[in-house]
DNA sequence: TCACTGCGTTACGCCTCATAACAAACACGA
DNA sequence: TCGTGTTTGTTATGAGGCGTAACGCAGTGA
């Protein structure tokens, strides 16, 4: 054991210090200017800092993005599940509406960091097998799948309106089925990556402007009802109006 | 009348074959580098030509990328009207089916071009008022629009599944028909909205790779789900499985 | 033949990414 | 308290992209 590494607590809690504020500095950044692209000069000037400094704590660009991946799908899983706890366990209307509005606020707030773990991935990146980025959708999908489950359990749930399987999504199910103890039926399971696609459709043209000609107020009643005809095509419980 | 002005003829075409070689260049390189991303020196070296020479066709980086947005967005309407046209009128089920398909088909093809029309704004553009990025946003709606309209004239339409309106929807309904000849009734126009995202979000997810676990055959089968869910929730004729 | 216009080139300045070499601050043991 | 090695920051430097400026060259029409 060398000296250096017995010294650590002092200087690792600066270091992981610094870690953070560069992260939070490059979001802050992101979220002003709009873009993915940060610049490394951007964000040591914001920290009255050189630039080649910040080679100490990321070798390239690409390291910070990915670390910066890592903790969006975090972020955004913890307050999907956040939201949904928030909810009685009972009404699943509620708990599913809950779900879908935490996706969609998150996504509105942070727009870059969803972006970021669910818009076009970037050129570089992905290639550590089963990354953060097929990760981020794992858990996205952890989220409604547990929902489906408890559903399930409480006899709450309808068969979707789309109830033929195909042999194949059958075989995708009984694989996702095994790797995860919140089990589905095919046709359930189907209906969830439905009920994700729906849902992801509408934040995505939101957050990237597509809906800008449609006006806040409307816009949120269209949400509604789209939550409410994804429950109805799913089986689920369907949120009141 | 200057001379150049009476000169044109040949070098007028000259130079439209230079611009569109340079566009195609650039997709062409988007393409294979899977990023939206283009060097203008990498164009430039892909046609032997030095990089200032681009700057006689576009001022500057963005504004190529403005050329190919709204290049993109034509393409998309065309190939999505192509393919709605090449079904049956009175077969609104294979007509719905056929717009989607091509929705998802061009997307597939062309991610890049698909990504730079309806993924994230890029940073110094969206500027002009009712630029292309709102006006692809228009024509895929129209695109979906005629076909309720269509469905509806057959008789053919259901209510929706989620038929509530709120006030600010009937509104934003309204404005759009006003600027259309295929008027839709607001529940059908909130279920348009519906499909619209519905069918863009499992596109987006699709060709963003949150769906590459999920294996060729199984995302069809889950597509074409999709497509006969999406027409069930909005009233549409229902293809067959 | 001769101006004129448009196109493409080379030369240049500026900026960013990333590395290399160096200096200061620090932790720890003798 | 001092010396050693580590960590962290700096300045200096190189490679490469964007965009501009100034120049050469070809085609056009009088």
């Amino acid at each position: 054991m060398t000296a250096a590494q017995r010294a650590a607590p002092r200087r690792e809690r600066a270091r992981a210090a610094t870690i953070e504020e560069i992260k939070q500095t490059a979001l802050r950044l992101m979220h002003e200017q709009g873009t993915l692209s940060v610049r490394f000069t951007d964000i040591a000037r914001a920290m009255d800092m050189t630039p080649p400094a910040l080679y100490r704590y990321f070798a390239d660009r690409d390291v910070l993005l990915c670390a910066l991946i890592t903790d969006a799908y975090d972020a955004l899983g913890e307050y999907v599940a956040e939201c949904r706890e928030g909810a009685p366990v009972a009404d699943l209307a509620e708990r599913w509406k809950a779900v879908a509005q935490a996706y969609r606020d998150w996504a509105r707030r942070e727009p870059e960091q969803f972006m970021l773990i669910l818009g076009m991935p970037l050129p570089g990146y992905a290639a550590p097998t089963d990354g953060p980025t097929t990760e981020a959708a794992k858990r996205a999908m952890a989220q409604l799948q547990s929902l489906f489950h408890e559903a399930n359990a409480q006899g709450a749930l309808r068969p979707p309106i789309v109830a033929e399987v195909s042999a194949a999504v059958e075989e995708c199910a009984a694989m996702k089925n095994a790797e995860s103890p919140a089990t589905v039926s095919p046709a359930h399971f189907q209906a969830m990556l439905h009920a994700w696609a729906s849902l992801h459709g509408f934040v995505m043209l939101e957050i990237n402007g597509h809906f800008d000609w449609i006006g806040e107020a409307a816009r949120d009643a269209l949400f509604l009802g789209q939550v409410r005809a994804i429950a109805h095509a799913a089986g689920m419980p369907v949120p009141d109006a």
